[in-house]
DNA sequence: CATGACGGTATCCTTTTTGACACTATGTGC
DNA sequence: GCACATAGTGTCAAAAAGGATACCGTCATG
């Protein structure tokens, strides 16, 4: 996405829609974000469970949920390294755009770029009611 | 995002929230979706409705969200060319997604990349050199 | 005739994003 | 010594996304 990574966002309406989205764009952050929901992982748990990550774009959507504050990091000082990774408030407060979102997901998977197939081909450029 | 254009979303959990974001990620589908919701628009309606956005975006944008199948594209015949752009029920069905997506941008909107400045500066208000 | 509205296309170019791969440091287990 | 786990970082390159600009054909208006 554009990623202006949020310098202005007073345009017209449909702005904070733009702008929210902007936050959680990203190949992985969605996905990131509803695993934490279930409560704190470490890095590794998080890449387990999302196949098809590499640790680097792990890293990245992951540091930029914590400059956005979404997220927030918590690094234990052992030896072998821990870090620890939840929701903050503010990431706590988008739990009902992900749920939504994963509700219409669910709801409407295995029919994206198919829905002409539903029944006619109503391609027709059809009536020519009033001329302009 | 990636965009592999939804060639397969069999991941785990989550992946429905990744495929339901993926259909209106790009920087204007959102904000277009959501102009839609209050009916059917012309395209340089929509177009002045969204100042920043360019005529090559716009194309760019609505013809994804037409191949996804939530926005119905309508053409007229007409010698001043019209098209008429409006959700489609599948356009429609995500509209608790973008209303979710709005409260919360309205609600957190300001404050984004800066939430550990909690208390003070109120000053993300001023206005900017941008004069109408 | 020139201009503007309409709804686009076609090119070109730059910025962002993503992916592959290698490499670090420390400690434990074998 | 060697491999593995932890949580990364760095570099390089490819692919997408986005932006700027110019152009098309028709009609109506001035």
């Amino acid at each position: 996405m554009g990623k202006v990574r949020h310098s202005r966002f007073d345009c017209t309406p449909g702005c904070s829609v733009e702008a929210a989205i902007a936050l959680i764009d990203g190949k992985w952050k969605s996905v990131v974000m509803f695993h934490l929901m279930d409560g704190t992982l470490r890095f590794n748990e998080i890449r387990r469970k999302i196949p098809g990550v590499t640790q680097r774009m792990l890293t990245n959507q992951l540091r930029e949920l914590e400059e956005d504050g979404l997220v927030v990091r918590k690094v234990y000082a052992q030896v072998p390294p821990k870090v620890e990774y939840s929701l903050s408030a503010l990431g706590v407060s988008m739990g009902p755009v992900l749920l939504a979102l994963r509700n219409w997901g669910d709801a409407n998977i295995g029919r994206f770029g198919k829905p002409h197939v539903a029944t006619s081909t109503a391609d027709e450029v059809e009536t020519p009611p009033e001329v302009a």
